[in-house]
Formats: structure tokens, C-alpha cells, sequence
RNA sequence: GGGCGGUUAGCUCAGUGGUAGAGCAUUCGCUUCACACGCGAGAGGUCGUAGGUUCAAGUCCUAUACCGCCCA
């Protein structure tokens, strides 16, 4: 368990050790989940996680956004938010059923051997054993989902939504049964959707073969006699050919177009016809239409009222009468080889030249697509895709970075009818039944889950179901609220939760699953699904490439979270992630998040040393509690309402701030981390989850750990218990600020500074204008420029640091440094002294001007160097901000205080001009 | 062919019309009592190119080159 006592981790250890505290916070995360109350009065904020594959493995794609999901979630959560993460899986039906069949495959069997109900057994089982590796992975990354309301796409719930889905769109007519061409998987055994198929450019060959016309007496275009050429990357398919196409406009044609002519090899007698689809330019004019084998082709048929035989069968060999015996049965590459040579013996083919064509490679077993003629069952999308443009008409949904909502638009306007049968058996199977002479029967829209096999009324009738199942986007579809109950719309989740707030994933699959679920949430919900769209870009390689599998540039993101642990991981993606952009993988970014982690883990050491040291130096209760109790007396009255300690109330830091005695560093950093905490709230509800957390890393590490930090050790070590409630308050307002972006880390030290109730369910801190303190920050400038200043000449002088050389200020503040002399000498390692005999050396940071007697091993020449390059860039910007000043159309068109800003500078730079020429003149 | 993104320091990247930034790398110094996964001080960029708008352009517009992605 993470530690609960301040007591026994009052000493860190020296190192952060992420592995230490991981397991225990993971572990609590996911056996006390983050249970949602649909009954709270609190506002929702809901996300749904995008389902991985059961089948997959964590990727970096999945833990990126997953990153960046749970951390708007847990943000949300702090502000008071009923957050809901829900997570859950889709059974990726070609996926996962590829994995099984592999494994029995290995074992000498197939699919078929075992049948389909023992198969479904087997693929339910391998889901119980190792299916979901994936939720244990996401586990480790920290995620605060609830896990009370994980779903499975194939769970009953979501399997009754599928099946409204599909009954309702059936009775209004728009799911419906076609004969189409589609893309075959011949690997896979199963139609793809248009979005299943890469196209790729492959180097293939471009022949031209000459058809015999049947009157042998036309002369043909190219001045052959009684010839008609076609060209063609598929010859092959010359035995399924219906027709040659040539281009109405086509002069070189006009004549031949109502002839025949024969096929090569068989003789087979085809028409010539013209269609507007035959580019002219393209190879030699003509073309030979093959309607079963080629979607252009099937077009063009259907025009001309073609026949459409089929000369290759499903697993992609060549089959039917229409094909010579000498090549039936051959596989189709195979077979394009075959026909050619023989086509080159026979004399009709004229030419082969190489050709770039582009060809369709199933997603999952990249192999090339076959286009068949088939009958299944399709959705028409275009009713649904209309309210969707409805919808964005009026601004219902968001989508960041704004690019994206033309996509989204185009897509919809776009968009063609949906097949969404597949030949499979793991996945929603059809409920469509169908009798002896082929009639259609589907379950009633008023009881959609009786079989009607099962319905009395077709009792007389045999009745066989569908054995497709639906393409698994069928499912996740409707995942944003079929997790939520759907169908059942009164379902307190449904209520409560739906429509979500935000859905985050990354853009590829902007197609395949947004405009999907937008289609079926505001068909069959009425609503958009969501109002935002959070789009971030893909996890690349360190070259830029995409990861993939077959590829092997792969890297998996549990080797880095065991390398430089979880938050590093989470900050390097949170870091990472700008407007969308791809990502290319650096592990000097997650070395950073490392870097990052050890600092804030030492700062908190730090802190508690102090702390310890304090509570042993003064005896009684905890001193800096009734320290900030004694603050004001509303401050007093506040807490015994509360009967809550101060420090650990949500104001600790206004009460603070009403005592007197905070140093100004104190007055400083409470100033800063106001203004920070405004500017992450605001980057996180743009969005913006890079910005916040860069915000925070350089809050922390340059003004807490690099100033604030440094300028409070002489004053703590004097025992002032206003700096020491200040560190500490600071502290914890950052590890809230940092929570939802490294929930490990911040936890563990909250822990540790003696809470017992866990940081994610606390409060984000609320901005508080009374912390403002322009004042403050102003003067703290000023003594970081003395310290400055102070360094840059001891290391100019070559000085050990530990080398206490006497300076003097000069200028405006010099009279505020000397007050805070203190702070100046410890951080810098001088002595501030009222002044110098000799000749000096200068540095000027922040209008401060510092002094040192010219002595130790400095090289003045180098010195004057420096000085005089500095004195010409001053007159530089003298120069150009004077002549900013002296253009009549900028004084007469700049904002006011842009011109404030120039005048200050020509008056600031002139000072420190004059100063400069004065220290130099000791030279001279 | 249509659309989108990118081009900023050696590398990887931020950047909101108003003084160009970070991390790493690099140079010099440092076992400074939280941290060498660190501290301090430096060096390093005419923001792809050419025009234009503007008092003012890395940022807005036009064109163009190269790299990448999506759709056909």
C-alpha cells in the first residue's frame, strides 16, 4: 500500500525509484476503481475509452491517447466533475478470428473441421485466457477508468444493441440486401469495406492484346486489319470479358462500336460498346469490360445490361466452363503468368510494358483484394449522414484542432453505402433468416430479440439464419452509448452520462469510427454522441515512419514504462502531443519526464527534511498548522468550522498570504502559482494538454525548484515558519497541478507529506485574484538580477564558488537587494558591500547593476570584448526602438502600450549604455 | 488529379501580429548541506524560397520548392 504516515518516509529516498511506488498505486486504482454516481448532482464529464482490439497489445498509439484521455479525466474529476472514464474492448472480428485460426491451424485443423459452434467455444476461451492483455497494460499506465462499468462489444448488453441497431434500419428500409461487388480477402475468407482496403502502388505489368473483330474486313484504329487492341493489367480475366468499352468520343473507334469481336484463346464472341467511363488517353483507348471482376466494369455492365459470369473462385483460383481446361484450378497469379505466355504463343499479345498500378491489399492479411460479385447485406448511410451535416450545421459538434471538421463534412457528403456483412463466425451474426425460395424475414421492431427461427407466425416455415456476421464497426458504432444502456434510453447511465462530453482518438481513424458513431448516435439517439472531438496525431518511429508489425520498428511502450516509468512515459506523451501533429518517437523526451519526476521527487525531499527538522526543533502539535490557524482571525473561524487543518483546506494559501511576515520570495512564488494554475486550467480546456504540462514543468523546475527553493534556505534555516508553510503549501498546490498529468508521483508525495486521503480526489486549485502580487514580482525580479549579475562576474573573474568576493549594486533597486541582502549572498556565494576602491567589472541583469573588484584570473581583454560586442547590440536596440518611436504611422497606429514598451526600452537601454561606457572608461 | 500537414539552433520540437524559446548535444566551472536523472556561467538561429498586406510578419495572404499523410 503507498505510504499513509508522514512518519516513516520523512526520508525519501535520494533517487526516485518509480518501480517502488507504481505497483501499489496501480494496483489501488484498479481494486478501489473510480466509481462514477450516475445519481450525484454533480455535472458529467464523460469519456469513453476508443475500444482496443481484444486480441491486441498496447501500442504507443494506445497509451498516447489513453495518456491524454486520463488526464483531461482526472482534471475534470479535481474540478468537481461526475468524471466518467469508461473502458472496455471490441472483439475485432477478422483479428481475433485470425489468431484462432492460426493457433489450429499450427494444430493441422481449420475452422470447418471443428464447426462453428465449438470454433465460437474455442475463441471464447482464448478470450478468457489471453484476450485483454491489453486491460492490464492500461492498468499500469495509471488510468482512472471505472472499472465497475468495463464493456465487451460481444457482451449481451451491447449484443441486444446491435441487434436493435440492425432490426430498426432493416424496418426503415435502410439496411437492405444487394448484389454488389465487393472486396474479397481471399486470405481471410471474408468481403472488406471500402475503409479495410490499402490501396498501394505496386509495379505490375500494362498489356495489349489484339481481338479479332468478326468481320474481319473493318480496318482498326492503328491501321491493322480486323483487330480491335485493348489494354489490360489483368489478363487473366480475358475469359470473364462481356464486352470491349471504348469512349463515345472516341473518332478512332466511332466505326467499330456495334461490331463483335472474339476474345483470344476461346473465340468467344463480345460486342463493342461505348461508355463515358473509358479514359481515351489510357493505354490504347480500349478496354476489355470484365463486370464480375472489377467495379468499374460491374458499372459499366449494369449500363449496357451485361451478363457477369465469374471466372475466380474464393480462394482466388481460376474456375467455370468459360476458362480453358489448361488453366482451371490455377491460382490467379499464377494464372496471369500462364494466360500471357500463352497468349504470347498464340500471337495476340502485342505488347507488355511496365506499368504502375494501383492495387487494393486487404488491411489485416495484406493481401491483394479480390473484387467478386456477391450478395450481402448494406446500410445506406447517405439519410443518416445527412442528419449528422445537420448536426455540425448548428455547432453540435466540436472537433480540435478545427482542420479536421472538413474532413468530417467531406466524408459525410461523401459517403457510400456500408457492406456490413462478413463471412465470419467470431462476431454479432446476422438475424436475418431466410426460407426455401430466398424471402427475407428479420425480428419485429417491437421485439427485436425473438428469433425467427422461434416466431410462431413463420412456425410453418424452414427458416436458415444468416451465417455472416456484422463488420465489427456495426458495434463500436454505437459504443458511446451502448455502454450506457441503450436500447434502454431510461437507464440511470444512459441519463445520467450520455451524450459524453468529449471523444479523443487519434485521426486515422477520424473515417472508420467517428463519423460512424456521430452517424448511428444521432439516427438512433437523436443527439451527437459527443460535443468534442479531440484528435491527436500518430505515434511515429524515430524516423518517421509508422509503426507496424510486419516492418518490426515497433516499440512497446511497457519496455519505456519500465525504463523511465510510468509518469515520465506520460509526461514525454502529454509533452509530445501539439494541435495534432504526428509524433516522432525521441527517448530523449521521456528522459526528460525522468529528469522531471527526480526533481519534483527531491524538491519534496527537501520540503520534508524541513519539515522534520522543524517539527523536532518545536515541540507540540504540528507547528505550521497552527501557524496558518493564528494567520487572520477569519482564517481561526474557518477552521474550527471545519475543524479542518488549514494547510491541507483549499485556501491555505490566501491565509497565508494575509500574514505579514512572508519573506518576499514567499509573496512571490504564491503569486506565480496563482497565475499558473489560471494558465493550466485554461490550456487543459482548450485542450491544450502539451502547453499545460510544459507550463507546469518549467513553473516547477525553474521558479520553484531553480529560485524559490534556493531564496528560502537561509530563511528557513533561521526557523521562519512562514517560509516553511509556504514550501509546503506550494508543494502541494503543484502536485495537484501536476496530478492528472503524473498521478504516481504527485500521489506518492502527497502521501508522504501526511495525507491520507489519495490526491485524485482532492480539489483543483481555484484561481484566487487576492494571491496576485504585481508588487512582489517586480521586486523578486530585481533580486534575481542582482544573482545574476553576481554570477556572471564571479565566472567571469574564474572564482570557486565558494570564493566570497565582495560586490556592490547599483541602480534603481538597489536599495530593495540590499534589504533582501540575505537571500542575494546565500544563492550567489558574495558579499554585498557598500562599495569598491579600484577598477571594477559589471554585469547588468534585470536594470540591476553589479560591481566586482577586478582581481582573480580574469582575462580583460576577453572581459572588454564582451562588453563593447554588448555596448554595440545596445545601441542596437536603442537604435531600433527609437526608430520605431520616430515613424509617425507607429505612434499613430500602435496600441498604447506597445509604445510604452518602446519608449521604456530606449530610456532602459540608455541607462545601461551610460553605466557600461562608465565602467569602461576605467579602461581607457 | 483533389485535400491536409510540415519546413524555426547540431538533433527532436514549442511558439498567441509587438525584444526568437525548450529539452538534448556542445564550451567553461562546480562532490554548494533536495537532486550529477544535478547546480552555475556561456556559445549557437537574417524562422525553406520569392513576393504581398501591415506602423510592425516566424506568425496573416499569394506563389513556389522539398518532405509526409489522406482521398480518388
Amino acid at each position: 500500500m503507498p505510504t499513509e504516515t508522514p512518519e516513516n518516509t520523512s526520508a525519501l529516498a535520494k533517487q526516485f525509484d518509480p518501480a517502488a511506488i507504481e505497483p501499489a498505486w496501480a494496483g489501488r486504482w484498479r481494486s478501489e476503481p473510480f466509481r462514477a454516481d450516475a445519481n450525484s448532482g454533480k455535472p458529467p464529464f464523460t469519456i469513453v475509452i476508443p475500444p482496443p482490439n481484444v486480441t491486441g497489445n498496447l501500442h504507443l498509439g494506445h497509451a498516447l491517447d489513453n495518456t491524454l484521455i486520463d488526464t483531461l479525466i482526472r482534471f475534470k474529476r479535481m474540478q468537481g466533475f461526475e468524471a466518467l472514464y469508461l473502458p472496455g474492448m471490441d472483439h475485432a472480428g477478422i483479428a481475433t478470428q485470425g489468431v484462432v485460426e492460426k493457433q489450429l491451424r499450427e494444430a493441422g485443423q481449420s475452422r470447418f473441421d471443428l464447426g462453428r459452434e465449438e470454433f465460437l467455444k474455442r475463441v471464447w476461451d482464448w478470450k478468457g485466457q489471453s484476450g485483454g492483455v491489453i486491460l492490464s497494460q492500461l492498468t499500469r499506465l495509471g488510468v482512472s477508468v471505472d472499472w465497475t462499468r468495463e464493456r465487451f462489444t460481444m457482451d449481451e448488453g451491447l449484443s441486444r444493441a446491435v441487434r436493435a441497431q440492425f432490426v430498426r434500419l432493416y424496418h426503415e428500409g435502410l439496411a437492405y440486401r444487394g448484389e454488389r461487388i465487393v472486396n474479397w480477402d481471399p486470405a481471410a475468407q471474408t468481403t472488406l469495406s471500402e475503409l479495410e482496403v490499402d490501396r498501394e502502388e505496386r509495379k505490375g505489368k500494362m498489356t495489349t492484346l489484339a481481338y479479332k473483330l468478326e468481320d474481319a474486313s473493318q480496318p482498326a484504329s492503328n491501321g491493322e486489319i480486323g483487330e480491335i487492341r485493348i489494354a489490360t493489367v489483368r489478363p487473366e480475366t480475358i475469359f470473364a470479358d462481356q464486352a470491349i468499352a471504348v469512349h463515345p468520343d472516341d473518332e478512332r473507334f466511332r466505326h467499330l462500336v456495334g461490331q463483335q469481336a472474339r476474345i483470344p484463346l476461346t473465340g468467344r464472341l463480345i460486342p463493342i460498346i461505348a461508355d463515358h467511363a473509358v479514359e481515351m488517353g489510357f493505354g490504347v483507348g480500349a478496354l476489355k469490360i470484365t463486370p464480375a471482376h472489377d467495379a468499374t466494369d460491374f458499372e459499366v455492365g449494369e449500363r449496357h445490361g451485361l451478363p457477369r459470369p465469374s471466372v475466380i473462385d474464393l480462394q482466388g483460383n481460376l474456375t467455370s466452363d468459360l476458362v480453358p481446361e489448361a488453366f482451371r484450378g490455377m491460382e490467379r497469379f499464377a494464372a496471369r503468368k500462364a494466360v500471357t505466355a500463352a497468349l504470347i504463343e498464340s500471337g495476340d499479345l502485342i505488347e507488355e510494358r511496365d506499368h504502375i498500378t494501383a492495387i487494393g491489399l486487404s488491411e489485416r492479411t495484406k493481401v491483394p483484394v479480390e473484387p467478386i460479385i456477391s450478395t450481402q447485406w448494406y446500410v445506406n448511410v447517405k439519410p443518416m449522414a445527412a442528419k449528422v451535416l445537420e448536426g455540425l450545421e448548428r455547432g453540435e459538434i466540436k472537433l480540435t484542432p478545427e482542420r479536421y471538421a472538413k474532413v468530417n463534412r467531406d466524408w459525410l457528403e461523401n459517403i457510400r453505402d456500408w457492406n456490413i456483412s462478413r463471412q465470419l463466425w467470431w462476431g454479432h451474426q446476422i438475424p436475418a433468416w431466410y426460407d426455401e425460395e430466398g424471402n427475407v424475414y428479420v425480428p419485429d421492431a417491437g421485439n427485436p430479440e425473438l428469433d425467427c427461427d422461434k416466431d410462431p407466425r413463420y412456425a410453418h416455415l424452414t427458416l436458415r439464419r444468416d451465417p455472416d456476421v456484422f463488420d465489427t464497426w456495426f458495434s463500436s458504432n454505437l459504443w458511446p452509448f451502448s455502454t450506457l444502456g441503450w436500447p434502454d434510453t431510461d437507464s440511470e447511465d444512459f441519463r445520467k452520462f450520455y451524450p459524453t462530453q468529449v471523444l479523443v482518438t487519434g485521426y486515422d481513424i477520424l473515417f472508420f469510427w467517428v463519423t460512424r458513431m456521430e452517424m448511428a448516435g444521432y439516427h438512433l439517439t437523436g443527439q451527437a454522441p459527443f460535443s468534442t472531438v479531440m484528435l491527436h496525431g500518430l505515434y511515429l518511429d524515430s524516423k518517421g515512419k509508422k509503426m507496424s508489425k510486419t516492418t518490426g520498428n515497433g516499440i512497446d511502450p511497457v519496455d519505456l514504462f519500465d525504463q523511465y516509468g510510468v509518469d515520465a512515459c506520460r509526461f514525454a506523451f502529454a509533452s509530445l502531443s501539439t494541435g495534432g501533429q504526428d509524433i516522432k518517437h525521441d527517448p530523449r523526451r521521456f528522459e526528460q519526464g525522468r529528469n522531471f519526476a527526480n526533481k519534483l521527487w527531491n524538491a519534496a525531499r527537501f520540503a520534508l527534511m524541513r519539515i522534520g527538522e522543524a517539527a523536532l526543533a518545536l515541540t507540540g502539535e504540528d507547528d505550521l498548522t497552527r501557524y496558518v490557524r493564528s494567520a487572520t482571525p477569519e482564517a481561526q473561524q474557518d477552521a474550527d468550522r471545519h475543524g479542518s487543518d488549514p494547510l491541507r483546506s483549499g485556501d491555505a494559501l490566501t491565509k497565508l498570504k494575509a500574514r505579514a511576515d512572508l519573506t518576499l520570495a514567499d509573496r512571490w512564488i504564491i503569486s506565480r502559482l496563482n497565475a499558473v494554475t489560471v494558465e493550466t486550467a485554461a490550456h487543459l480546456d482548450a485542450f491544450d494538454i502539451g502547453a499545460a504540462i510544459r507550463t507546469l514543468y518549467s513553473f516547477t523546475w525553474d521558479e520553484f525548484c531553480d529560485w524559490y527553493i534556493e531564496a528560502a534556505k537561509p530563511t528557513l534555516s533561521s526557523g521562519n515558519l512562514g517560509t516553511l508553510a509556504t514550501l509546503k503549501a506550494v508543494l502541494e498546490h503543484i502536485l495537484k497541478l501536476l496530478h492528472p498529468f503524473m498521478p504516481f508521483i504527485t500521489s506518492e508525495v502527497y502521501a508522504a507529506l501526511g495525507h491520507r486521503r489519495q490526491l485524485a480526489l482532492h480539489s483543483w486549485p481555484k484561481e484566487n485574484a487576492a494571491l496576485h502580487d504585481p508588487e512582489a514580482t517586480r521586486a523578486f525580479a530585481a533580486l534575481r538580477g542582482a544573482v545574476s549579475a553576481a554570477r556572471s562576474l564571479k565566472a567571469e573573474l574564474g572564482l570557486a564558488p565558494q570564493d566570497r568576493l565582495g560586490m556592490t549594486v547599483e541602480g534603481e533597486q538597489a536599495a530593495l537587494v540590499t534589504q533582501n541582502a540575505r537571500v542575494v549572498e546565500t544563492i550567489a556565494r558574495v558579499t554585498l558591500v557598500p562599495s569598491l576602491e579600484g577598477r571594477t567589472l559589471s554585469a547588468v541583469e534585470q536594470g540591476v547593476l553589479v560591481r566586482a573588484p577586478l582581481e582573480g584570473t580574469v582575462d580583460v581583454q576577453d572581459w572588454l570584448g564582451k562588453q563593447r560586442k554588448r555596448l554595440t547590440e545596445l545601441d542596437k536596440q536603442i537604435k531600433q526602438a527609437q526608430a520605431k518611436l520616430d515613424n509617425a504611422g507607429f505612434v499613430a497606429r500602435a496600441p498604447a502600450e506597445v509604445i510604452e514598451e518602446e519608449q521604456r526600452r530606449v530610456q532602459d537601454f540608455g541607462v545601461q549604455k551610460e553605466r557600461l561606457e562608465g565602467v569602461l572608461a576605467q579602461f581607457s
